[in-house]
DNA sequence: TGTACATCAGTGAACGCGCGTTCACTGATGTAC
DNA sequence: TGTACATCAGTGAACGCGCGTTCACTGATGTAC
């Protein structure tokens, strides 16, 4: 990937830069698929720019790396608002939720490892980031087990909260052993994740009579 | 961490070393926590010894590492087969080897970020090491859920190879949560596994009457 | 019993690399008078 | 309407770092005769 083109900016306009930077990291991520791999210098050449030009508009590497996991949470919960509006049945929604989670993760496996396999530290540093769209993103999705709640869906006893952590780490496991264990002798990937969302519903959803 | 006093070992008794790499390379692993930090020069100044001695018994870096990996795997199984020999019924063997699989990944994160939530591309290259003691403990893992299947305890139409990789999918999301996202609000731990387990285990198992 | 020698365990110094970051700077651009 | 000047966007060169790995070597140790 070579630099492209690129003319300054004009008085005032300095923030351009500041988005093409972004747009070139998350490019560089998703395709390099490695955080460590996507260095200073190789964003800096995607853009057109040398690397000092960075640090004009972010304080270090890693609040670059969490600039584009804002974006990446953004249009993750976007997916997953969209793939429960599909339906108005709320279990269905929730299925629909965890299947759409699913494909995101295996769809964007770099940006997945960033926003949920990272290590805490740098997490912790970036909360505020996570909060504004890592936070949205979780509220929605308890929102929607509520809503399944609410329509007297949920077993007796099982919390709403109790059930979306469920749901999650439900998901969260399969999505993320089938990116780290690729190589691991899995049945059909699609019939897995459908199995995956059954199963988990049916120990939270009251029995059909 | 400085160098050991360290003797120079015997003739034939080189293979000493090897174990020594290993124990170091180990306990660097479980202290400092990451993968990346530990180097072969660190490793070699905790043995007593200069880096290139490393190469005498690894081929590089990554083989090394899986070295370790190996090991800790073979620790892995073991605590899981050994709660599992706690009780009789083959359900409540179940949550107990659940129970036990996230007591492991907190309590050595280290190593089960290696084990589970590593790059598919360095697994690849190591599935020797991976089969022998990572096949073994899935292989165990599986027998447990089959014993379940035996004893009627299994929903109708519930297969021992679906239940296994949906047990190992929640207790892997749960844990790997946990570890990655530290500062999540996350209700009390031990309440939180236990019924991770309970809600687990409702979607596999046969009603009570 | 003594000695030459092959072998083995480990060393010392250096290789080239790419990294994040800093610092003093330049040259275009808009603005004030 | 023209020009001096502050400001802003970005540069060029270098910093120090630690890394994995290689290569030619050394010196102790056991063995054969």
């Amino acid at each position: 990937v070579s630099a492209a083109a690129r003319t300054r900016a004009r008085r005032g306009e300095g923030e351009r830069l500041r988005e093409e930077i972004i747009d070139a990291a998350e490019r560089l991520l998703v395709s390099t698929g490695d955080e460590d791999a996507v260095s200073i210098r190789a964003i800096a050449q995607a853009v057109g720019v040398t690397p000092p030009s960075i640090y004009l508009h972010f304080a270090d590497k890693e609040s670059l790396v969490w600039a584009v996991c804002g974006r990446q949470f953004e249009i993750f919960d976007g997916i997953l608002e969209a793939a429960d509006a599909t339906t108005d049945d709320p279990v269905e929604a929730l299925r629909r939720r965890g299947e759409a989670y699913a494909r995101f993760g295996l769809e964007h496996p770099e940006a997945y490892r960033i926003m949920f396999m990272g290590r805490s530290m740098s997490v912790d540093r970036h909360l505020d980031t996570l909060d504004k769209s890592g936070g949205t993103a979780f509220t929605h999705h308890l929102a929607a087990v509520q809503r399944a709640a609410d329509a007297g869906a949920l077993r007796a006893g099982v919390e709403p909260l109790q059930a979306a952590i469920f749901l999650w780490a439900g998901m969260h496991g399969i999505t993320s052993l089938l990116i780290s264990l690729a190589s691991f002798p899995w049945p059909e990937r699609d019939q897995l994740l459908r199995d995956m969302c059954e199963l988990q519903l049916r120990a939270l959803v009251e029995e059909a009579p």
